[in-house]
RNA sequence: GGUGCCAUAGCUCAGUUGGUAGAGCAAAGGACUGAAAAUCCUUGUGUCCCUGGUUCGACUCCCGGUGGUACCA
């Protein structure tokens, strides 16, 4: 009898936020026994439950979940530790369940997951607080002047409108002492496992209405409680996420409270919106209606098949 | 009921000394390699409230109407 060393399966649930895939995963994962890692940049910090629409304690006892509630907020994290500590984890898991669900919108975590980074030093915060010290000063022109003089490769095909893009660029030269533009391959990584991503496809006014009905519930469930206990680490990186920024502005009496709900309802359009441009041009995701389960499960068991 | 003011993009409004119009917001589209729920880019044709008049030409001026608003009664 030979022994079935089967590629193990990855099942990456994408769509925009509000649109079905927490419900959707724990659904998959209860049919296939196995458990959940998510691919969200913010549910995985502590303390945010509310406001990152983390799962229910109820849908956390159902499934066993990773990457959620498992990072202090003032712990910086980012895309590249996701990757490194998502694929060490997944490595266990696959020793025990022959396919694991993924599910979350943050499209550069899940890139990370699938495809891989390259290879480049983290962000230095004294660097970093100095670039934008000069940004604040010398304007984005001089920045990428320099760029020009360090990396003209990269400077002519970085946004250079973009304050964020041409200090990271810089971030990147000055602290490897090597250009940013040779250090990024973009090439994908191969992966011990196969993946089949999933996209939850909703009608836009539907997902509209969802997300209004969404920031409603958030608020009558104590997303002002939740936001005042994070005030004090209200500059880290995990608070700079919709639904937070809102509510300081309100505790800080620049907006009224309606104000800052009906500004956390438009943020979470728009940002649902860039989910949808970043996950629309990947065609590797099928699109299904989320409550089709069956026809997914369908759809999944016919790839795992397949090869 | 009378008088004044207003009626222009989904909303708030600007404007055309008469040559069919443009800002902010909203919205839509896009970019994206260690901040990514972040950061950034692009996009404005609409019976200029309706009828009639003056005029080569009216969204603009005039008469009337309708709706709103303020004050007076």
């Amino acid at each position: 009898m030979t022994t079935r060393s089967e590629r193990p399966t990855l099942v990456v649930v994408v769509g925009a936020t509000g649109s079905g895939k927490t419900d959707l995963s724990i659904r998959l994962a209860e049919h296939y026994s196995s458990p959940i890692v998510s691919t969200d940049s913010r549910q995985i910090y502590k303390g945010m439950p509310i406001g990152t629409a983390q799962p229910t304690a109820e849908q956390l006892s159902r499934v066993e979940h990773h990457f959620i509630a498992e990072r202090l907020p003032q712990q910086d994290f980012n895309c590249g530790e996701y990757e490194t500590e998502a694929l060490r984890r997944l490595e266990t898991l696959f020793e025990r369940h022959p396919l694991v669900v993924a599910a979350g919108g943050s499209g550069l975590y899940i890139q990370a997951l699938c495809h891989g980074m390259d290879d480049l030093p983290t962000a230095d915060k004294e660097l970093r607080r100095k670039l934008k010290e000069r940004l604040d000063t010398e304007g984005i022109e001089a920045l990428a002047d320099e760029l020009y003089r360090l990396d003209p490769q990269c400077h002519a095909t970085v946004d250079r409108c973009n304050p964020a893009r041409v200090m990271r660029a810089l971030e990147v030269c000055l602290s490897s002492g090597r250009q940013y533009s040779q250090l990024r391959t973009g090439r994908r990584r191969e992966r011990p496992f196969r993946t089949i991503k999933i996209g939850t496809d909703i009608e836009r006014a539907e997902l509209y209405r969802r997300i209004d009905l969404r920031v409603d519930r958030m608020v009558a469930d104590g997303l002002e409680d939740e936001v005042r206990s994070l005030l004090p680490l209200r500059d880290c990186n995990a608070l700079q996420t919709v639904g937070y920024r809102e509510i300081f502005d309100y505790i800080d009496h620049k907006t009224s409270f309606d104000e800052a709900v009906e500004a956390i309802k438009r943020n979470t359009r728009r940002y649902a919106k860039r989910q949808m441009t970043w996950f629309r041009r990947d065609p590797e995701i099928a699109w299904f209606a989320p409550e089709k389960v069956e026809e997914i499960i369908a759809y999944i068991d016919a790839k795992v098949l397949q090869n």
